[in-house]
DNA sequence: GAGCCTATGTCAAACTACTGACATGGAGCA
DNA sequence: TGCTCCATGTCAGTAGTTTGACATAGGCTC
């Protein structure tokens, strides 16, 4: 019935928890009418107006090409704005519209509940040992 | 630069750590010409032989319509075997062939080389605190 | 200024994954 | 038996993501 061995891998279990996460966070985000990559776009524009399409690619941890449909998708529906030309080099900086505004504060609370969910059985403390291994394993196969 | 208080929601951390923990597998996947997900059901089918698509796809925390094209191309290369018959219900059993073994037999050393690198700065009593935490954070979402 | 390197935006094709839908086989119950 | 219910496999459509490729804009060095 377990999966034994295979169970006791850290990628599996971060696999499961992520799994869980992103359709807890896609269920909640469904009665906005958003996806999960489009409502962390909107939360790191609404964080830092004027990013580019690379900066929110980079935070956001996938490829310009997949960012650039959100946007598109974004764009469409008039959550946010993008200028014709590039004030510097070629960076398209994005600001939200009022309308994208509005739609991620009524969003947010839906995703910051799933995170009181996800973490409802860790102490503060637990949470910050948590978030520090988090980054630490990151950095220890990204660098 | 950094994400503020962004950067301290669990989710925000999980969905990093997974997106380069993504990356470090396909690569090192990448020279035995295998997708992650066909190695996690590779890996399942060796573990529990007669797995079902839709026993792989509950396993992989995937739907069956995922797990069914990554079988499809699993059978196309001649690493799985389907009977062309159901020996009970619908369900039909999978089984590697001896080229799937060989293959899941050659990766698996590069895939426990980056669980490794995940856990480096984790001891023993650290991982198995990690491993409870990350199984009820799934659970706390789903249940 | 000329040339090289980097970053950016974009196009194209393929893969993964999802939702929605449908037909089929088994189990359980009236 | 006949009916309902559930699980399974599958098809179609859509969204997100990736790799590979290309052109453009700025900064850099010479």
């Amino acid at each position: 019935m377990e999966q034994e061995d295979f169970g006791r891998l850290v990628g599996y279990q971060l696999k499961r928890v992520q799994a869980v996460l992103r359709a807890a966070m896609d269920a909640a985000l469904r009665e906005h009418d958003l996806t999960t990559p489009q409502y962390i776009c909107l939360e790191l524009l609404d964080l830092r107006p004027g990013l580019s399409n690379a900066d929110l690619a980079r935070d956001a941890f996938v490829t310009r090409q997949s960012m650039n449909v959100v946007l598109r998708n974004l764009h469409g529906a008039g959550l946010v704005t993008r200028p014709a030309t590039a004030p510097h080099g070629r960076a398209l900086p994005l600001r939200l519209t009022e309308e994208g505004a509005a739609r991620l504060k009524a969003a947010r609370a839906g995703m910051l509940a799933v995170e009181r969910r996800l973490t409802a059985h860790l102490d503060a403390r637990e949470t910050e040992v948590l978030l520090a291994q988090l980054s630490d394993m990151a950095e220890s196969l990204s660098g």
